[in-house]
DNA sequence: CCTGACAATTGACCCAGATCAAAGTCTTCC
DNA sequence: GGAAGACTTTGATCTGGGTCAATTGTCAGG
Protein backbone atom coordinates (compact mmCIF):
# COMPACT_ATOMS: atom_id res chain seq x y z
CA UNK A 1 0.00 0.00 0.00
CA UNK A 2 1.55 3.45 -1.05
CA UNK A 3 -0.92 6.36 -0.07
CA UNK A 4 -1.05 9.08 -2.76
CA UNK A 5 -0.10 12.33 -2.47
CA UNK A 6 -2.98 14.52 -1.60
CA UNK A 7 -1.77 17.85 -0.39
CA UNK A 8 -5.77 19.46 -0.31
CA UNK A 9 -6.56 17.17 2.77
CA UNK A 10 -3.96 18.00 5.63
CA UNK A 11 -5.11 14.60 6.97
CA UNK A 12 -3.85 12.57 4.71
CA UNK A 13 -0.54 14.32 4.56
CA UNK A 14 1.17 11.83 6.88
CA UNK A 15 2.81 9.97 3.92
CA UNK A 16 4.05 5.83 3.90
CA UNK A 17 7.14 6.48 2.05
CA UNK A 18 9.41 4.35 -0.08
CA UNK A 19 10.76 1.83 2.39
CA UNK A 20 14.78 1.26 2.46
CA UNK A 21 16.81 -1.39 3.53
CA UNK A 22 18.57 -0.80 6.88
CA UNK A 23 21.84 -1.53 5.09
CA UNK A 24 21.34 0.46 2.71
CA UNK A 25 20.13 3.44 4.99
CA UNK A 26 21.77 7.10 4.42
CA UNK A 27 21.58 7.74 8.52
CA UNK A 28 22.60 4.19 8.88
CA UNK A 29 26.13 5.19 10.89
CA UNK A 30 25.17 7.95 12.96
CA UNK A 31 21.39 7.00 13.80
CA UNK A 32 20.24 5.04 16.51
CA UNK A 33 20.72 2.01 15.08
CA UNK A 34 24.79 2.69 14.52
CA UNK A 35 25.83 -0.24 16.16
CA UNK A 36 23.66 -2.71 15.37
CA UNK A 37 25.02 -6.09 13.33
CA UNK A 38 23.64 -7.29 10.62
CA UNK A 39 21.05 -9.71 12.83
CA UNK A 40 19.70 -6.86 14.53
CA UNK A 41 19.27 -5.08 11.80
CA UNK A 42 16.77 -7.72 10.44
CA UNK A 43 14.72 -7.03 12.78
CA UNK A 44 14.56 -3.58 13.45
CA UNK A 45 13.74 -3.59 9.39
CA UNK A 46 11.08 -5.94 10.01
CA UNK A 47 9.18 -3.57 12.32
CA UNK A 48 10.13 -0.37 11.48
CA UNK A 49 7.66 1.72 9.30
CA UNK A 50 8.25 5.16 7.42
CA UNK A 51 6.20 8.39 7.92
CA UNK A 52 5.92 11.17 6.28
CA UNK A 53 5.37 15.21 6.80
CA UNK A 54 4.99 17.85 4.84
CA UNK A 55 6.36 21.39 6.08
CA UNK A 56 4.85 23.14 8.67
CA UNK A 57 2.85 20.24 10.20
CA UNK A 58 3.07 19.12 13.57
CA UNK A 59 4.66 15.50 14.39
CA UNK A 60 4.10 15.48 17.99
CA UNK A 61 2.04 17.66 19.67
CA UNK A 62 3.40 18.66 23.73
CA UNK A 63 2.07 16.01 25.92
CA UNK A 64 0.20 13.99 23.30
CA UNK A 65 0.54 9.87 23.82
CA UNK A 66 3.45 9.05 22.27
CA UNK A 67 2.56 6.32 19.44
CA UNK A 68 5.92 6.04 17.58
CA UNK A 69 9.56 7.07 18.51
CA UNK A 70 11.12 7.89 15.18
CA UNK A 71 14.40 8.85 13.71
CA UNK A 72 14.93 11.68 11.26
CA UNK A 73 15.52 10.24 8.04
CA UNK A 74 15.86 13.14 6.03
CA UNK A 75 14.83 16.68 6.46
CA UNK A 76 14.17 19.12 9.49
CA UNK A 77 12.11 19.45 12.67
CA UNK A 78 12.08 21.84 15.42
CA UNK A 79 11.03 21.28 19.21
CA UNK A 80 9.41 24.11 20.67
CA UNK A 81 8.49 25.23 23.78
CA UNK A 82 4.92 27.95 24.01
CA UNK A 83 4.41 30.24 27.05
CA UNK A 84 0.86 30.92 27.88
CA UNK A 85 0.95 34.30 26.24
CA UNK A 86 2.46 33.19 23.32
CA UNK A 87 6.22 33.25 23.38
CA UNK A 88 8.11 30.62 22.03
CA UNK A 89 11.51 29.20 22.44
CA UNK A 90 12.70 26.50 20.09
CA UNK A 91 14.62 23.93 22.03
CA UNK A 92 15.91 21.39 19.68
CA UNK A 93 17.07 20.87 16.19
CA UNK A 94 16.75 17.82 14.65
CA UNK A 95 18.56 17.19 11.56
CA UNK A 96 18.80 13.51 9.96
CA UNK A 97 20.05 10.49 12.33
CA UNK A 98 18.26 11.98 14.89
CA UNK A 99 15.89 10.98 17.22
CA UNK A 100 12.56 11.19 18.55
CA UNK A 101 11.12 10.08 21.73
CA UNK A 102 12.06 9.37 25.28
CA UNK A 103 12.60 5.58 26.75
CA UNK A 104 10.07 5.47 29.72
CA UNK A 105 7.84 8.25 29.24
CA UNK A 106 4.74 8.27 26.88
CA UNK A 107 5.03 12.05 25.99
CA UNK A 108 7.08 15.13 25.13
CA UNK A 109 7.00 18.30 26.90
CA UNK A 110 7.23 20.13 23.50
CA UNK A 111 5.85 20.58 19.66
CA UNK A 112 8.02 18.46 17.09
CA UNK A 113 7.35 20.23 14.21
CA UNK A 114 8.45 19.53 10.19
CA UNK A 115 10.54 22.80 9.18
CA UNK A 116 10.65 21.21 5.88
CA UNK A 117 9.38 18.26 4.46
CA UNK A 118 10.58 15.53 6.88
CA UNK A 119 10.40 11.07 6.22
CA UNK A 120 10.86 9.54 9.39
CA UNK A 121 11.73 5.86 10.16
CA UNK A 122 9.00 4.88 13.16
CA UNK A 123 8.68 2.04 15.78
CA UNK A 124 5.61 1.83 17.98
CA UNK A 125 7.01 2.49 21.06
CA UNK A 126 6.34 -0.25 23.39
CA UNK A 127 7.91 -3.06 21.15
CA UNK A 128 10.59 0.03 20.90
CA UNK A 129 11.22 -0.07 24.54
CA UNK A 130 11.38 -3.85 24.83
CA UNK A 131 14.03 -4.13 22.02
CA UNK A 132 15.71 -1.53 23.76
CA UNK A 133 16.53 -3.97 26.84
CA UNK A 134 16.93 -6.92 24.68
CA UNK A 135 19.62 -4.83 22.68
CA UNK A 136 22.58 -3.05 24.53
CA UNK A 137 23.53 -1.87 20.80
CA UNK A 138 20.66 0.22 20.65
CA UNK A 139 20.89 1.74 24.50
CA UNK A 140 23.97 2.09 24.28
CA UNK A 141 23.75 4.40 21.15
CA UNK A 142 20.79 6.08 22.48
CA UNK A 143 22.87 7.58 25.87
CA UNK A 144 25.71 8.39 23.42
CA UNK A 145 23.22 10.49 21.82
CA UNK A 146 21.33 11.77 24.67
CA UNK A 147 24.33 12.99 26.15
CA UNK A 148 25.65 15.26 23.17
CA UNK A 149 22.19 16.94 22.90
CA UNK A 150 23.22 17.59 26.82
CA UNK A 151 26.78 18.94 25.43
CA UNK A 152 24.48 20.98 22.59
CA UNK A 153 22.20 22.02 25.34
CA UNK A 154 24.38 23.45 27.62
CA UNK A 155 26.19 25.68 24.38
CA UNK A 156 23.17 26.86 23.26
CA UNK A 157 22.13 28.09 27.07
CA UNK A 158 25.38 30.46 27.30
CA UNK A 159 24.55 31.38 23.75
CA UNK A 160 20.73 32.32 24.97
CA UNK A 161 21.78 33.90 28.28
CA UNK A 162 25.15 35.82 27.78
CA UNK A 163 25.68 35.58 23.94
CA UNK A 164 24.50 39.39 21.29
CA UNK A 165 22.37 39.37 18.54
CA UNK A 166 25.15 39.40 16.38
CA UNK A 167 27.20 36.81 18.34
CA UNK A 168 23.96 34.45 18.24
CA UNK A 169 23.62 34.88 14.43
CA UNK A 170 27.22 34.27 13.69
CA UNK A 171 27.46 31.47 15.89
CA UNK A 172 24.22 29.66 13.96
CA UNK A 173 25.57 30.19 10.62
CA UNK A 174 29.13 28.80 11.81
CA UNK A 175 26.41 25.97 12.86
CA UNK A 176 25.53 25.63 10.04
CA UNK A 177 28.64 25.56 8.17
CA UNK A 178 30.48 23.30 10.45
CA UNK A 179 27.28 20.40 9.91
CA UNK A 180 27.26 20.71 6.37
CA UNK A 181 31.02 21.03 5.59
CA UNK A 182 32.87 18.90 3.49
CA UNK A 183 36.65 18.99 4.34
CA UNK A 184 38.25 19.53 0.98
CA UNK A 185 35.48 21.62 -0.67
CA UNK A 186 35.98 25.28 0.17
CA UNK A 187 33.42 27.52 -0.01
CA UNK A 188 30.16 25.47 0.20
CA UNK A 189 26.86 27.19 -0.79
CA UNK A 190 24.63 26.93 2.13
CA UNK A 191 21.19 26.58 2.22
CA UNK A 192 18.93 28.19 5.25
CA UNK A 193 16.85 25.65 6.62
CA UNK A 194 14.75 27.56 8.83
CA UNK A 195 13.12 30.61 7.70
CA UNK A 196 13.82 34.12 9.77
CA UNK A 197 11.20 33.54 12.22
CA UNK A 198 12.19 29.48 12.99
CA UNK A 199 15.86 31.61 13.71
CA UNK A 200 14.53 33.68 15.61
CA UNK A 201 12.92 31.16 17.68
CA UNK A 202 16.14 29.13 17.89
CA UNK A 203 18.51 32.30 19.22
CA UNK A 204 15.96 34.08 21.47
CA UNK A 205 15.22 36.69 19.33
CA UNK A 206 12.44 38.61 17.18
CA UNK A 207 12.59 38.56 13.43
CA UNK A 208 13.44 41.42 12.70
CA UNK A 209 16.41 41.51 14.62
CA UNK A 210 17.61 38.39 12.99
CA UNK A 211 17.06 39.83 9.84
CA UNK A 212 19.08 43.33 10.39
CA UNK A 213 21.78 41.22 11.35
CA UNK A 214 21.74 39.25 8.88
CA UNK A 215 21.87 42.91 6.53
CA UNK A 216 24.59 43.84 8.67
CA UNK A 217 26.83 40.49 7.90
CA UNK A 218 26.00 41.15 4.33
CA UNK A 219 27.35 44.68 4.87
CA UNK A 220 30.55 43.69 6.23
CA UNK A 221 31.48 40.95 3.62
CA UNK A 222 31.13 38.00 5.75
CA UNK A 223 28.08 36.08 3.77
CA UNK A 224 26.84 37.03 0.42
CA UNK A 225 23.44 35.64 -0.32
CA UNK A 226 21.79 34.40 -3.72
CA UNK A 227 18.63 34.43 -2.61
CA UNK A 228 16.79 34.44 0.65
CA UNK A 229 17.61 30.72 0.98
CA UNK A 230 21.31 30.24 -0.08
CA UNK A 231 24.37 31.97 0.81
CA UNK A 232 27.86 31.68 0.62
CA UNK A 233 30.63 32.50 3.96
CA UNK A 234 32.99 35.27 2.35
CA UNK A 235 35.14 35.62 5.32
CA UNK A 236 35.10 32.70 7.42
CA UNK A 237 37.67 33.87 10.10
CA UNK A 238 35.74 36.96 10.63
CA UNK A 239 32.71 35.00 11.20
CA UNK A 240 34.33 32.99 13.60
CA UNK A 241 35.89 36.09 15.13
CA UNK A 242 31.80 37.41 15.50
CA UNK A 243 30.70 34.02 17.16
CA UNK A 244 32.55 35.49 20.54
CA UNK A 245 33.48 31.55 21.04
CA UNK A 246 37.30 30.91 22.22
CA UNK A 247 39.20 30.89 18.94
CA UNK A 248 40.01 27.63 18.99
CA UNK A 249 36.66 26.58 19.24
CA UNK A 250 35.03 25.67 16.23
CA UNK A 251 38.21 25.12 14.01
CA UNK A 252 37.89 23.16 11.20
CA UNK A 253 39.66 20.33 10.67
CA UNK B 1 43.68 8.52 58.03
CA UNK B 2 42.03 11.48 58.87
CA UNK B 3 43.27 14.70 56.56
CA UNK B 4 43.91 18.13 58.96
CA UNK B 5 41.47 20.53 58.11
CA UNK B 6 43.92 23.64 56.63
CA UNK B 7 42.64 26.60 55.14
CA UNK B 8 45.86 28.45 54.36
CA UNK B 9 46.87 25.91 52.31
CA UNK B 10 44.46 25.52 49.37
CA UNK B 11 45.85 22.42 47.61
CA UNK B 12 45.25 20.82 50.98
CA UNK B 13 41.27 21.53 50.68
CA UNK B 14 39.96 18.47 49.73
CA UNK B 15 39.40 16.41 52.60
CA UNK B 16 38.66 12.51 53.20
CA UNK B 17 35.34 12.91 54.85
CA UNK B 18 34.12 10.27 56.63
CA UNK B 19 32.92 7.24 54.97
CA UNK B 20 29.21 6.13 55.13
CA UNK B 21 28.37 2.56 54.07
CA UNK B 22 26.17 2.44 51.25
CA UNK B 23 22.71 0.77 52.35
CA UNK B 24 22.36 3.85 55.14
CA UNK B 25 23.43 6.44 52.32
CA UNK B 26 21.22 9.50 52.82
CA UNK B 27 21.17 9.79 48.84
CA UNK B 28 20.99 6.16 48.21
CA UNK B 29 17.89 6.68 46.60
CA UNK B 30 18.28 9.31 44.30
CA UNK B 31 21.87 8.92 43.22
CA UNK B 32 23.42 6.67 40.30
CA UNK B 33 23.30 3.60 42.47
CA UNK B 34 19.57 3.82 42.71
CA UNK B 35 18.44 0.45 41.24
CA UNK B 36 22.21 -1.28 42.55
CA UNK B 37 20.84 -4.40 45.05
CA UNK B 38 22.67 -5.18 47.95
CA UNK B 39 25.18 -7.08 46.43
CA UNK B 40 25.83 -4.26 43.54
CA UNK B 41 26.15 -1.80 46.75
CA UNK B 42 29.01 -4.12 48.19
CA UNK B 43 30.96 -3.45 45.12
CA UNK B 44 30.14 -0.14 44.89
CA UNK B 45 31.62 0.50 48.79
CA UNK B 46 34.87 -1.08 48.55
CA UNK B 47 36.26 1.07 45.94
CA UNK B 48 34.21 4.53 46.19
CA UNK B 49 35.84 7.17 48.53
CA UNK B 50 34.81 10.52 49.91
CA UNK B 51 36.40 13.48 48.99
CA UNK B 52 35.39 17.47 50.11
CA UNK B 53 35.67 20.77 48.68
CA UNK B 54 35.78 23.96 50.56
CA UNK B 55 33.12 26.63 49.23
CA UNK B 56 34.47 28.12 46.04
CA UNK B 57 36.98 25.33 45.27
CA UNK B 58 37.05 24.38 41.98
CA UNK B 59 36.04 20.66 41.94
CA UNK B 60 36.87 19.96 37.79
CA UNK B 61 38.33 22.60 35.22
CA UNK B 62 37.19 22.38 31.77
CA UNK B 63 38.95 20.27 29.89
CA UNK B 64 41.19 18.86 32.33
CA UNK B 65 41.63 15.19 32.37
CA UNK B 66 39.09 13.89 34.46
CA UNK B 67 40.41 11.39 37.36
CA UNK B 68 37.29 10.70 39.05
CA UNK B 69 33.19 10.62 38.59
CA UNK B 70 30.82 11.08 41.16
CA UNK B 71 27.90 11.82 43.47
CA UNK B 72 27.40 14.83 45.04
CA UNK B 73 26.49 13.67 48.05
CA UNK B 74 26.18 17.03 50.42
CA UNK B 75 26.57 20.05 49.47
CA UNK B 76 25.74 22.42 46.18
CA UNK B 77 28.20 22.50 42.83
CA UNK B 78 27.72 24.47 39.56
CA UNK B 79 28.70 23.50 36.15
CA UNK B 80 29.77 27.32 34.36
CA UNK B 81 31.15 28.17 31.01
CA UNK B 82 32.57 31.35 30.60
CA UNK B 83 33.45 32.84 26.68
CA UNK B 84 36.56 34.74 26.19
CA UNK B 85 36.07 38.35 27.36
CA UNK B 86 34.84 36.92 30.62
CA UNK B 87 31.19 36.36 30.32
CA UNK B 88 29.97 33.42 32.32
CA UNK B 89 26.79 31.48 32.00
CA UNK B 90 25.80 28.60 34.84
CA UNK B 91 24.90 25.40 32.48
CA UNK B 92 24.16 23.24 35.84
CA UNK B 93 23.45 23.11 39.75
CA UNK B 94 24.40 20.06 41.06
CA UNK B 95 22.87 18.93 44.42
CA UNK B 96 22.84 15.91 46.18
CA UNK B 97 22.54 12.84 44.49
CA UNK B 98 23.19 14.82 41.19
CA UNK B 99 26.65 13.17 39.26
CA UNK B 100 29.66 14.55 38.05
CA UNK B 101 31.56 12.96 34.59
CA UNK B 102 30.24 11.40 31.57
CA UNK B 103 31.08 7.65 30.26
CA UNK B 104 33.10 7.17 27.37
CA UNK B 105 34.74 11.24 27.91
CA UNK B 106 37.75 11.72 29.63
CA UNK B 107 37.24 15.71 30.46
CA UNK B 108 34.20 17.85 30.35
CA UNK B 109 33.83 20.89 28.56
CA UNK B 110 32.82 23.35 31.68
CA UNK B 111 33.98 24.08 35.26
CA UNK B 112 32.30 22.08 37.89
CA UNK B 113 32.62 24.61 41.13
CA UNK B 114 31.59 23.83 44.81
CA UNK B 115 28.97 26.95 45.61
CA UNK B 116 28.90 25.49 49.49
CA UNK B 117 30.89 23.48 51.09
CA UNK B 118 30.67 20.16 49.51
CA UNK B 119 31.37 16.08 49.83
CA UNK B 120 31.43 13.84 46.82
CA UNK B 121 31.69 9.76 46.29
CA UNK B 122 33.74 9.27 44.36
CA UNK B 123 34.96 6.27 41.65
CA UNK B 124 38.29 6.46 39.92
CA UNK B 125 36.78 6.77 35.95
CA UNK B 126 38.37 3.80 34.57
CA UNK B 127 37.11 0.86 36.97
CA UNK B 128 33.74 3.08 37.02
CA UNK B 129 33.17 2.24 33.50
CA UNK B 130 34.04 -0.99 33.51
CA UNK B 131 31.17 -0.95 36.15
CA UNK B 132 28.82 0.67 34.03
CA UNK B 133 29.37 -2.47 30.98
CA UNK B 134 28.98 -5.03 33.72
CA UNK B 135 25.86 -3.75 35.68
CA UNK B 136 22.97 -2.43 33.76
CA UNK B 137 21.14 -1.10 36.92
CA UNK B 138 23.88 1.85 37.08
CA UNK B 139 24.01 2.56 33.36
CA UNK B 140 19.83 2.30 33.35
CA UNK B 141 19.97 4.93 36.26
CA UNK B 142 22.62 6.97 34.92
CA UNK B 143 20.52 7.73 31.31
CA UNK B 144 17.11 8.54 33.52
CA UNK B 145 19.17 11.52 35.19
CA UNK B 146 20.24 12.18 31.90
CA UNK B 147 17.15 12.51 30.42
CA UNK B 148 15.72 14.52 33.40
CA UNK B 149 19.18 16.88 33.13
CA UNK B 150 17.85 17.36 29.44
CA UNK B 151 14.34 18.09 29.84
CA UNK B 152 15.70 20.85 32.61
CA UNK B 153 17.99 22.34 30.24
CA UNK B 154 15.26 22.85 28.02
CA UNK B 155 13.07 24.30 30.38
CA UNK B 156 16.11 26.51 31.44
CA UNK B 157 16.69 27.67 27.48
CA UNK B 158 13.00 29.00 27.77
CA UNK B 159 13.78 31.09 30.78
CA UNK B 160 17.16 31.96 28.95
CA UNK B 161 15.16 33.16 25.83
CA UNK B 162 12.12 34.61 26.43
CA UNK B 163 11.48 35.68 30.07
CA UNK B 164 11.58 38.62 31.91
CA UNK B 165 14.03 39.83 34.93
CA UNK B 166 11.03 39.25 36.93
CA UNK B 167 9.74 35.87 35.12
CA UNK B 168 13.47 34.47 35.75
CA UNK B 169 14.00 34.78 39.36
CA UNK B 170 10.44 33.97 39.77
CA UNK B 171 10.75 30.61 38.24
CA UNK B 172 14.58 30.16 40.20
CA UNK B 173 12.52 30.48 43.81
CA UNK B 174 9.71 28.38 42.32
CA UNK B 175 12.82 25.60 41.77
CA UNK B 176 13.88 26.06 45.14
CA UNK B 177 10.41 25.74 47.12
CA UNK B 178 9.61 22.34 44.76
CA UNK B 179 12.89 21.11 45.37
CA UNK B 180 12.71 21.75 49.07
CA UNK B 181 9.54 21.58 49.79
CA UNK B 182 7.84 18.79 52.36
CA UNK B 183 4.01 18.20 51.72
CA UNK B 184 2.47 18.88 54.77
CA UNK B 185 3.98 21.73 55.89
CA UNK B 186 3.27 25.13 54.61
CA UNK B 187 5.56 27.67 54.35
CA UNK B 188 9.17 26.31 55.20
CA UNK B 189 12.10 28.32 56.04
CA UNK B 190 13.87 28.60 52.32
CA UNK B 191 17.94 28.92 52.15
CA UNK B 192 19.24 30.75 49.12
CA UNK B 193 21.89 28.51 48.37
CA UNK B 194 24.06 31.36 45.76
CA UNK B 195 24.80 34.47 45.55
CA UNK B 196 23.34 37.59 44.31
CA UNK B 197 26.18 36.85 41.65
CA UNK B 198 25.54 33.02 41.19
CA UNK B 199 22.23 33.60 40.36
CA UNK B 200 22.96 36.00 38.06
CA UNK B 201 24.87 33.98 36.13
CA UNK B 202 22.13 30.88 36.78
CA UNK B 203 19.52 33.37 35.05
CA UNK B 204 21.32 34.77 32.55
CA UNK B 205 21.44 38.59 34.27
CA UNK B 206 23.64 41.14 36.33
CA UNK B 207 23.85 40.64 39.57
CA UNK B 208 22.61 44.14 40.09
CA UNK B 209 19.28 42.74 38.32
CA UNK B 210 18.70 39.98 40.94
CA UNK B 211 19.20 42.52 43.57
CA UNK B 212 16.44 44.53 42.24
CA UNK B 213 13.81 42.28 41.56
CA UNK B 214 14.10 40.62 45.33
CA UNK B 215 13.73 43.91 45.99
CA UNK B 216 10.86 44.37 43.96
CA UNK B 217 9.48 40.29 45.48
CA UNK B 218 9.89 42.14 49.23
CA UNK B 219 7.78 45.29 48.53
CA UNK B 220 5.27 43.11 46.50
CA UNK B 221 4.47 40.99 50.17
CA UNK B 222 5.98 38.11 47.44
CA UNK B 223 8.36 37.06 49.93
CA UNK B 224 10.25 37.82 53.20
CA UNK B 225 13.50 38.13 53.87
CA UNK B 226 15.23 36.96 57.83
CA UNK B 227 18.55 37.98 56.24
CA UNK B 228 20.24 37.62 53.09
CA UNK B 229 20.67 34.06 52.73
CA UNK B 230 17.29 32.81 54.42
CA UNK B 231 13.69 33.80 53.31
CA UNK B 232 10.03 32.48 53.14
CA UNK B 233 7.10 32.44 50.34
CA UNK B 234 4.48 34.75 51.38
CA UNK B 235 2.15 34.93 48.76
CA UNK B 236 2.76 31.40 46.42
CA UNK B 237 -0.02 31.93 44.17
CA UNK B 238 1.39 35.34 42.92
CA UNK B 239 4.84 34.14 42.82
CA UNK B 240 3.74 31.11 40.68
CA UNK B 241 1.93 33.73 38.88
CA UNK B 242 5.28 35.44 38.15
CA UNK B 243 6.98 32.79 36.46
CA UNK B 244 4.90 33.14 33.28
CA UNK B 245 4.66 29.23 33.05
CA UNK B 246 1.45 27.83 32.36
CA UNK B 247 -0.85 27.77 35.79
CA UNK B 248 -0.66 23.90 36.27
CA UNK B 249 2.69 24.13 35.37
CA UNK B 250 4.28 23.85 39.02
CA UNK B 251 1.34 23.25 41.04
CA UNK B 252 2.53 21.44 44.46
CA UNK B 253 0.84 18.11 45.10
C1' DC C 1 -0.01 38.45 -16.08
C1' DC C 2 -2.29 39.57 -12.06
C1' DT C 3 -3.48 38.77 -7.22
C1' DG C 4 -3.25 37.36 -2.64
C1' DA C 5 -0.49 35.42 0.92
C1' DC C 6 3.63 35.02 3.01
C1' DA C 7 8.39 36.14 4.02
C1' DA C 8 11.74 39.60 4.57
C1' DT C 9 13.52 44.20 4.98
C1' DT C 10 13.77 48.69 6.81
C1' DG C 11 12.59 52.66 9.71
C1' DA C 12 11.12 55.13 14.04
C1' DC C 13 10.68 54.85 18.67
C1' DC C 14 10.92 52.98 23.31
C1' DC C 15 12.05 50.44 27.37
C1' DA C 16 14.04 46.51 30.18
C1' DG C 17 18.02 45.53 31.76
C1' DA C 18 23.12 46.56 31.40
C1' DT C 19 26.66 49.55 33.03
C1' DC C 20 28.91 52.68 36.05
C1' DA C 21 29.12 54.44 40.62
C1' DA C 22 28.42 54.93 45.49
C1' DA C 23 26.79 53.48 49.86
C1' DG C 24 25.38 50.11 53.04
C1' DT C 25 25.63 45.52 55.55
C1' DC C 26 27.33 41.29 57.01
C1' DT C 27 31.58 38.02 58.06
C1' DT C 28 35.72 36.76 59.25
C1' DC C 29 39.84 36.98 61.31
C1' DC C 30 43.29 39.16 63.90
C1' DG D 1 35.79 44.35 69.10
C1' DG D 2 37.43 46.54 65.14
C1' DA D 3 39.27 46.51 60.49
C1' DA D 4 39.25 44.49 56.05
C1' DG D 5 36.95 42.47 52.62
C1' DA D 6 33.19 40.35 50.42
C1' DC D 7 28.40 40.76 49.42
C1' DT D 8 24.34 43.49 48.59
C1' DT D 9 21.49 47.38 47.71
C1' DT D 10 20.29 51.49 45.44
C1' DG D 11 20.73 55.33 42.16
C1' DA D 12 21.70 57.52 37.54
C1' DT D 13 22.39 56.85 32.91
C1' DC D 14 22.80 54.49 28.56
C1' DT D 15 21.83 51.24 24.88
C1' DG D 16 20.79 46.81 22.42
C1' DG D 17 17.21 44.82 20.91
C1' DG D 18 12.08 44.77 21.22
C1' DT D 19 7.76 46.73 19.32
C1' DC D 20 4.94 48.81 15.94
C1' DA D 21 4.36 49.97 11.30
C1' DA D 22 5.12 50.44 6.45
C1' DT D 23 7.31 48.58 2.24
C1' DT D 24 9.20 45.43 -0.62
C1' DG D 25 10.27 41.04 -2.49
C1' DT D 26 8.67 36.27 -3.98
C1' DC D 27 6.07 32.71 -5.48
C1' DA D 28 1.81 29.66 -6.30
C1' DG D 29 -2.54 29.54 -8.34
C1' DG D 30 -6.16 31.42 -11.21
Amino acid sequence: MHARIDTDQLEMNIQLAERVKCSECPIRHRAVCARCDADELTVLDQIKTYRSFKAGQTIVWRGDDLTHVSSVVAGIATLTKTLDDGRMQMVGLLLPSDFIGRPGRASLDFDVTAASDVTLCSFQRAPFEKLLVETPHISQRLVEMAMDELDAARDWMVLLGRKTAREKLASFIQMLVQRSHIPGNDLPQLILPLTREEIASYLGLTLETVSRQFTQFRKDGIVEFSDRRHFTVKDHAALLEATGDDADGGVLV
